[in-house]
DNA sequence: GTCTATATTTCGATAGAC
DNA sequence: GTCTATCGAAATATAGAC
């Protein structure tokens, strides 16, 4: 029966969720702290009971990504090097796949402000999980227990699903989600010369 | 024997040269004119002599890229809709991997400032080339005469490339340019299921 | 064509009342 | 938790001399 105690939390969300949409749509810098204050019916100043600074809104929605990304790494990685995780990659585009589609705005608002997310580095912490998962991620597509061809191949399959679901999805609007991911997993196929699931 | 009388248009096209590429490099928003100026060892106010407003820089470095694909769609549009396309297709492909080596700046002057890029969409001639040639590709994306799967391996085509030459090239910068670009066909033929030339 | 000087605007951030 | 009021910095843009 207690009055829930949680507005500033839900405040909080919704502040972060605006600033992901107006982010996304307008671009970071040309986001002020007034257009997402005004948009929730508050003030600029009200802004700064929640976040000390503007990049730390920047900040938060990124990291939100790391999560996703190390949690994928993770799976991968604790495969043997070599044809299992040539074997195994599919699977990881399968989970990007779903990703992408479920976090539209996510990508876009990093596609689109790579200079604002690039002075995110200034963060010690960013900098370092960043640095991390991009090791991870080079060490992957550089072993010599993978041929270089099958390793073109399995980040240009990165490529073609980052593409589809991305800019160059405005033509085909009218394709149903279903079927157009079905081709994408088809082309995907094609790309890594191997059948996924 | 009489002296040159276009420093004018030199100072100008040496404004453009460092806007791109102060533009590409730290992005449009955060350059501003003061660093052009004074990469150019003059004055913010002389820059207004040739260019009324900051956004018209940043307008003129667009339209060139409107003059290529202009140019690139014209040849296309010229083959009769079908399988004739289909076939002409690669040719399209081996065209923008070209220019996409020699302007690897202005195409990342793009993609890094969508924002700024958008804006130019209140310029009206900008406005009606940019939807001019959306609808042109995304007219030849949708025709009847040429199967979904095969419009989607086409769009994904274009994919494969900006993806190999954009962001993900990081992980085989030590593979030789040549060797890159070849098994970037390899890839493409795959997606189209035809060899290329 | 280029300069100095300045007007004008916008934004991030802070202080303090309620 | 939210407000009003304001500061300081930086940027765009203008005016007018040379």
């Amino acid at each position: 029966m207690s009055r829930p105690r949680n507005q500033g939390l839900e405040t909080r969300e919704k502040i972060l969720d605006v600033a992901l949409e107006l982010f996304t749509q307008n671009g970071y810098d040309k986001t002020s702290l007034r257009d997402i204050a005004e948009r929730l019916g508050i003030t600029k100043a009200a802004l700064y009971y929640y976040f000390e600074r503007k990049e730390d809104i920047l900040l938060e929605l990124h990291l939100r990504l790391h999560q996703f990304g190390s949690e994928l790494l993770e799976e991968f990685e604790e495969i043997p090097d070599g044809e299992e995780r040539v074997a195994a990659w599919p699977a990881v585009l399968d989970k990007l796949i779903e990703f992408l589609i479920g976090n539209r705005d996510a990508m876009l608002l990093h596609t689109r402000n790579p200079g604002a997310i690039g002075a995110l580095y200034a963060n010690e912490r960013n900098r370092l999980e960043n640095e991390i998962l991009e090791q991870r991620l080079v060490r992957i597509l550089s072993s010599p227990a993978i041929p270089l061809e099958q390793r073109v191949r399995m980040s240009c399959s990165i490529g073609v699903i980052t593409e589809l679901f991305g800019d160059s999805g405005l033509a085909f609007v009218d394709v149903p989600v279903e079927e157009l991911i079905a081709l994408t997993r088809q082309v995907v196929s094609d790309v890594l010369r191997v059948p996924l699931s």
